[in-house]
DNA sequence: CAAATAGTGTCTGTTAGACACTATCAC
DNA sequence: GTGATAGTGTCTAACAGACACTATTTG
């Protein structure tokens, strides 16, 4: 054997001899969250990079260990904090994955979150594009995967897409953020019909300015409040400006003078 | 507290400082299953009386703890089977349920699975009706709820409602499997074409008999597999009688004779 | 024959897709 | 005015609900 490679090679096998995961009479509880946001009709999810073995240098999931008298709810909010200084944004439960292979050091289960936000929230937090080609650690493509899925699904039902959007919005961007995450192209007549008629959104009677051609109308979304209900901190209210829109309050006049 | 064996030494410091395994108090892992089944327009749930305190005497789903070595849905399974007898049934991860206080005695967090069986499958296995007045122990009730609501959703889009029937079934048995899980009537005309339209069935061109009137055509599910695939044990192919049908084969004379 | 349910045909109301048209901004 | 998109109106196709009608069994 080739003795002098001395390249500090990582010492998985010397950590597995002093713990034998079959000594173990527990698994470790550990949180992963897949983070996404639309930008600029692309889907972006935020990773980090590895900086131990498995895995080092990869990209992966944001993640860490559930302590020991902290709810799985609590501890996807703290890391959702702690990594990507989000805190009041739309949070859910995902998936749980289990397999004894998944982490070569130890058995360790993993509760999969995922959170919606919209791209102004994620300022000097380091994402990458979702795409066929994306090579994420452990079995973090598959948490990415049933994201998509739950997401795509629970979009026709659910009016989980205005999390992705600044509080104000048209229904063009509504639109747009749609049709990235369905990957396909949407009536524009059925789909204003249907979100209006939903009653998921409120008029806002502003228009949007500065963009060459017929303002549309700004809405928000009706107050749902998140699916996790972090009980710290308190109720800041968004910030409803996004980079080419600047709302000015001007009343719309076919609210005002009928 | 020099030990007489010195630590070796590792490359991964951090994993160690922060993870050793002989400091981190881990939880425990177990599985719990809410195994469902439909009799008589009745939607019914297997139970367990537990003998052992925190809720001794009260009546809870079936559940255990995860081996080490041991996936989920194996641990869901071996549940299944030594619980309850079944073996190839759909069987489907719902949700992780991890509050701190969920049980009095440790932490232990609790990965959720549903089963959806035909009550001939359950001889001699306790159920009881599921009703608001059902009473179970710890967050069962809550494991219950979020199970009725997973296949409500479910049944929409997906042909689950044919797992809590025997392997042929005819189309008004189907509906009463639906109104069931649904708890409303559902128009018979639209079933029927919904249903037939959908392709996940495949008409047997056998005629019920013994019914006193008019026979219905049976119908079987269109191969689909389980959601979770159990790799022990061999196919085996499910009884098609049921205690009100008695399946001659006959050929349905509309498709025989046009 | 009567009773009871299976299965078919058809009308209607709702909704999505398609398209045409008008409205309103920046320039 | 021109260019571009917002928003409205209307026609059509697909589909669910409703109901009437025929078909087929047991007794």
């Amino acid at each position: 054997m080739a003795q002098h490679k001395t390249k500090p090679k990582l010492d998985e096998k010397s950590f597995l001899e002093q713990y034998n995961p079959a000594d173990f009479e527990r698994p470790s509880v550990a949180v992963d969250v897949v983070i996404l946001t639309v930008k600029n009709r692309q889907l972006e999810v935020v990773v980090v990079k590895r900086t131990e073995h498995p895995f080092f240098g990869f990209l992966s999931l944001p993640g860490g260990f559930v302590g020991i008298t902290e709810s799985l709810d609590a501890a996807a909010a703290r890391l959702l904090k702690s990594k990507a200084k989000l805190e009041r944004v739309f949070l859910e439960q995902l998936y749980t994955f289990g397999s004894p292979s998944r982490d070569p050091r130890m058995r360790i289960i993993a509760v999969a979150y995922y959170a919606l936000v919209p791209p102004e929230k994620l300022h000097g937090i380091k994402t990458q594009m979702v795409s066929p080609e994306l090579l994420l650690a452990f079995d973090h493509n598959a948490m990415l995967e049933i994201a998509l899925e739950r997401i795509r699904g629970k979009l026709e039902y659910a009016p989980i897409s205005t999390e992705l959007l600044p509080e104000q919005f048209t229904l063009r961007q509504l639109q747009d953020v749609h049709e990235t995450i369905l990957g396909r192209r949407l009536n524009k007549d059925a789909f204003r019909r249907k979100m209006l008629a939903s009653g998921q959104l409120t008029p806002t009677g502003i228009l949007e300015t500065g963009q060459g051609f017929r303002p549309a109308e700004l809405f928000r979304s009706k107050e749902q409040g998140t699916a996790v209900n972090i009980s710290q901190g308190q109720s800041t209210s968004v910030k409803g400006s996004q980079k080419q829109i600047k709302a000015k309050v001007r009343l719309n006049p076919k609210k005002g003078t009928p």
